[in-house]
DNA sequence: GCAAATTTTGACCGATTGGACAAACGTTAG
DNA sequence: CTAACGTTTGTCCAATCGGTCAAAATTTGC
């Protein structure tokens, strides 16, 4: 384990978000490989030598974006907790979710395209600490439902299928705009897919009888 | 439009067959900029200048596989047909989803790639075809909903969230089995999945009252 | 069996890529 | 003011990229 962050500069400070920004902009529109540090060192601003100044290699700016990302694209998952009524959890859960897909389109295409290509890079993260939340959020929501209190269904694939959903209104939102057409991809989609998604999940976990 | 398709001896359809087949390996995996022809001319067992006698540029390859992929991916919406029990129908279009995400990830994961870097080669083809099937459709299914037949929703978010879901298990493939482990993740998950979308989509869809 | 057509190959090209490097420039503390 | 340190730039490099071309090897039609 690294230990200390190395000491820096102000300007170094600014600059390293700068380019990371940009960063984020090229590599989730063109993919690692499809992105080149020309393209991020003119979006950002500055020449390439001088990029090369504040990351020695274009893998460290993906690097860094990537655990950047993960941490607060987990954070909603972590929120859902035991205490407060069940389906005002997942309600509220799903929603955040959308709202990130919303508002943070770049970081949800960022994470999908290292997916995508079979997560070479962050591989030992989605099986160490992804699985261990994953599991935990299950149990949650396993509880749930011998109480009762919600239908009974696989909690790993009702986790599945909010992210699936969710992201799906980032990750393919030109999709998404193509089919819908100009009046109903407008910015309205979100509440759409918001009611559309209270209904599907909150309607159909309701307990039975 | 193009009208004729150019004659072909023999060798020509098997070779242009095997390149197909190398290239959706290799374009699925590392997107088309992150492809080098050289990867596909070693996957296809052939030199790069015999490759590129077969198709003259890259981009044709791409385009070439592009243009199969589309028919045989919209096929189960095309087959969602008016006839026939609703509830049946929609169970059935969403087997056949998720059957061509575990029987066609490659398939599916090329697509995504396209979509997710903003749909540059396909654009027109969402807009035209892809929106009229999806209109047609929905329309189908709001007949359902105006007949009593189904619980009154979005169509098109319905359609949106079937598609999300089934493909998230060929698109996050790793994903998925990194974080159900080697137990639950093993080839029993599309069973699983294909229970649990059932019961979410099914069941959540039957009509109320 | 042979000539024409098709297929395969090796050598090559210009452009782009990630990255190195030293020199020039700017900033700041004393 | 100036020396030390931090920042920026132009130039350069080797590797890789998509693609060309002429010549060699092979297949095909007769």
């Amino acid at each position: 384990m690294e230990g200390s962050a190395p000491r820096r500069t102000r300007i170094q400070q600014e600059k390293r978000e700068l380019i990371l920004e940009a960063a984020l902009e090229v590599f989730s529109t063109n993919g690692f490989r499809g992105s080149t540090i020309d393209q991020i060192a003119e979006a950002a601003g500055m020449s390439k030598p001088n990029l090369l100044y504040y990351f020695r290699r274009k893998e460290d700016i993906h690097e860094t974006l990537m655990e950047r990302l993960l941490a607060t694209w987990l954070a909603p998952l972590r929120e859902l907790d035991d205490i407060g009524d069940p389906l005002t959890e997942l309600r509220s859960y799903i929603r955040r979710k959308l709202e990130m897909a919303r508002d943070f389109p770049r970081e949800s295409r960022l994470f999908a395209n290292e997916i995508l290509q079979g997560a070479p890079r962050i591989m030992p993260l989605l099986e160490g600490e992804l699985k261990t939340l994953v599991d935990e959020k299950a149990a949650v929501i396993k509880g749930w439902m011998r109480a009762g209190k919600i239908a009974r269904t696989d909690p790993w694939h009702l986790i599945f299928s909010i992210w699936a959903t969710t992201q799906h209104y980032s990750d393919f939102d030109v999709q998404v705009r193509a089919v819908l057409g100009p009046n109903r991809g407008g910015d309205g989609r979100f509440e759409d897919a918001a009611r559309f998604l209270e209904q599907l999940f909150i309607d159909g976990l309701k307990p039975k009888n």
